[in-house]
DNA sequence: GGCCAGGACACCA
DNA sequence: TGGTGTCATGGC
């Protein structure tokens, strides 16, 4: 079997296991930005109270976070981590997102992919799996989002390398897959969800619907 | 009570 | 370019 169908088979099987995921778990694409921006290297769980904050006080907007101050902003974020990091990642953002596109999603959205690709990479604390994450689910552009889940999955299962670059493993997928936002959302929140029950770094995978799957030669 | 979570950046050689 | 330290919370 070739890697294409091999592709759309581990997709089909973990589709058959867990259904539709529904992503990104948001009300807004603003939203989805902020969870893009302080889930970086933290669970969800610890985002959702950082969200339920910025909402409760009224600012899980760009705008308002253009007007605030950064460490008001940054003690509303603390449960997030790396809190002083991400409130200046989140300033940036919004300082950005205002020049450039007045605060105007739609706006944004009529942007080239690959210009939009390379502004949010010059963005402090976006670098290249936060950008695709925006791009893909803020933005609806069929870029496929890497994340360690993927990487641990694909790599243990025989594909790629753990230690292949983000790149390596970006064209893996997009050389193999056509480009499909419907597709790359679905596929990219199922190996996330799987890679929360089943993947952790030491491999535990008993019962991974993945299981027995290994890499055919072509 | 240790481990680790849906990364990115700075600095150094 | 790659290797390593920093950022500095909360759940399990």
């Amino acid at each position: 079997m070739g890697i294409k169908r091999q592709l759309m088979d581990i997709y089909r099987r973990l589709y058959a296991a867990f259904g539709s995921r529904n992503w990104w778990p948001a009300d807004s694409a603003e939203e989805v930005i902020f969870g893009a921006i302080l889930t970086q290297n933290i669970s969800w769980k610890n985002v959702e109270q950082a969200l339920a904050t910025l909402k409760a006080e009224g600012t899980l907007s760009f705008k308002a976070v253009a007007g605030m101050g950064e460490q008001r902003l940054a003690e509303l974020i603390r449960p997030a981590r790396f809190l002083n990091q991400k409130a200046r990642g989140l300033k940036v953002f919004a300082g950005y997102f205002g020049e450039r596109y007045g605060f105007s999603i739609k706006r944004m959205m009529k942007q080239d992919m690959g210009v939009l690709r390379d502004e949010l990479l010059n963005l402090y604390l976006i670098g290249p799996e936060t950008a695709d994450s925006i791009l893909l689910y803020a933005l609806e552009k069929p870029v496929f989002v890497i994340d360690v889940y993927t990487k641990r999955i694909f790599s243990r299962h025989g594909f790629l390398e753990m230690e292949d670059s983000y790149d390596a493993y970006q064209r893996f997928f997009m050389g193999n897959l056509l480009p499909d936002v419907k597709l790359y959302n679905e596929y990219h929140a199922l190996l996330v969800h799987a890679g929360n029950q089943f993947c952790k770094p030491k491999p535990n995978c008993t019962p991974c619907p993945l299981n027995n799957l290994r890499k055919s030669s072509t």
